[in-house]
DNA sequence: CGTTCAGTTTGTACGCTGTTCAGACTGAAC
DNA sequence: GTTCAGTCTGAACAGCGTACAAACTGAACG
């Protein structure tokens, strides 16, 4: 029985941890991207040879996903407070929050979909909806799978919005990635692709605020009992 | 004026193409999973040196996004045939195979959500959406709206499915994976996260053609005008 | 026919990646 | 004072994307 002080560190020093290396990797994505947060990368930043990871991660995959949770913890819980909205709002502020927050750190949102929702943080925005949707009057059934639907709203939303982005810069405001879009569908042919072309407009803005809580907005309709 | 002739080939030889290299990618990410999908690869599986593919495409993204662009064509042609359904049902048909033709190649779901959706075979594809929306009596904005939130929901249910799947090898059927799926919430502590726990059941399917479509019925219900 | 020359493919090389293995160190516990 | 689990390092492997210069090919032109 060795281990009856459940927190000992025997090792040499307890420079690493699975929290600082998940902040590390964190600066790193933000700061210069999601291709630099790599072993190495990380390492470096933490002063530390690249295998000192391997300690408290499997693989890289195991970082990433520990990366991708604690970014859905970070900015759910910002979105707890208000408990007095009705459920409709509460949940409109909740996807939007988590939406700018997520846009925030722009090389992140491909990850997110690129790992089950299965971690801790995870689950405790899933608990959370799924309160807000009982409380909405749907029975337990139905509350669960509008959860999922909103979360599959929210991430396919957030990760093709992403997609356009520069993950490496802060990401530029809403109305200059919209012109940048704008740009772009003027070049399709009117002949191949009429109503495209005369919905041009309306696609610039696919990425906007606007469109996301457009989108919510149907989506909770088709919700309300 | 040289090249009045536009298929010309000066070069020493025709062996690649543009659609070779693309149908090259395909045959290895279906094979041998999104890892094996390199440049290397790609150029091995076409007894080719790695440089010869920079002759056809600028970097490596560029032949992902061929390969995405290619995938959306091939799966959604399937599903333009029967006019003669109510609009409702068209959509819903075009959605479910889409689903299932890009589950088909478990590691290709990432990369769809990876690249905006700007190619030939996306942009047909949205105005075929377009088509069937205005037919429904939505306003030309309207339409266009519903379609993207029609291909979030898609592409976001599609990638989450696809997150829990080992993209090397052929998919295993559904039962399997909500079976897998149910082993992971029997985990989950009840005490933190009680509703989460009583809906395990639910969420285990959450991966299932049923699950998408009933969200998806949500969602046409908020359309309906 | 011979030359030209754009377009295609190759050899080689650089710097980077994730990961493994054996070992060196550290410090709490006996 | 020794033991020994746990932590970190050095070195290395195989593979990656991609740039550069050179070699080859074959249609077009004189």
């Amino acid at each position: 029985m060795r281990q009856n002080a459940p927190t000992s560190k025997p090792g040499p020093r307890g420079i690493l941890s699975v929290q600082v290396i998940v902040d590390a990797a964190l600066r790193l994505l933000d700061d210069k991207g999601p291709d630099a947060m790599s072993m190495r990368g990380i390492a470096t930043e933490l002063g530390v040879a690249p295998n000192a990871l391997y300690t408290y991660f499997p693989d890289k995959a195991a970082v990433l996903r520990a990366v991708v949770d604690r970014l859905i913890g970070e900015h759910a819980v910002a979105a707890l407070a208000a408990t007095e909205r009705p459920w409709r709002q509460r949940i409109h502020d909740l996807a939007l929050e988590l939406r700018a927050g997520l846009l925030r750190h722009p090389g992140a949102a491909g990850l997110v979909l690129g790992a089950p929702m299965d971690g801790p943080q995870a689950l405790a925005l899933g608990e959370r909806l799924l309160d807000v949707l009982a409380e909405a009057g749907l029975d337990q059934d139905d509350a669960a799978r509008a959860s999922y639907l909103v979360i599959v709203y929210l991430l396919g939303f957030v990760a093709l919005e992403a997609a356009e982005v520069d993950p490496t810069r802060p990401a530029p405001p809403e109305d200059e990635r919209v012109a940048s879009r704008q740009a772009g569908f003027d070049a399709v042919s009117a002949a191949e692709y009429p109503r495209t072309a005369a919905s041009a407009g309306t696609m610039a803005r696919y990425i906007t605020t606007e469109q996301f809580a457009w989108g919510l907005d149907r989506l909770l309709d088709g919700l309300q009992p």
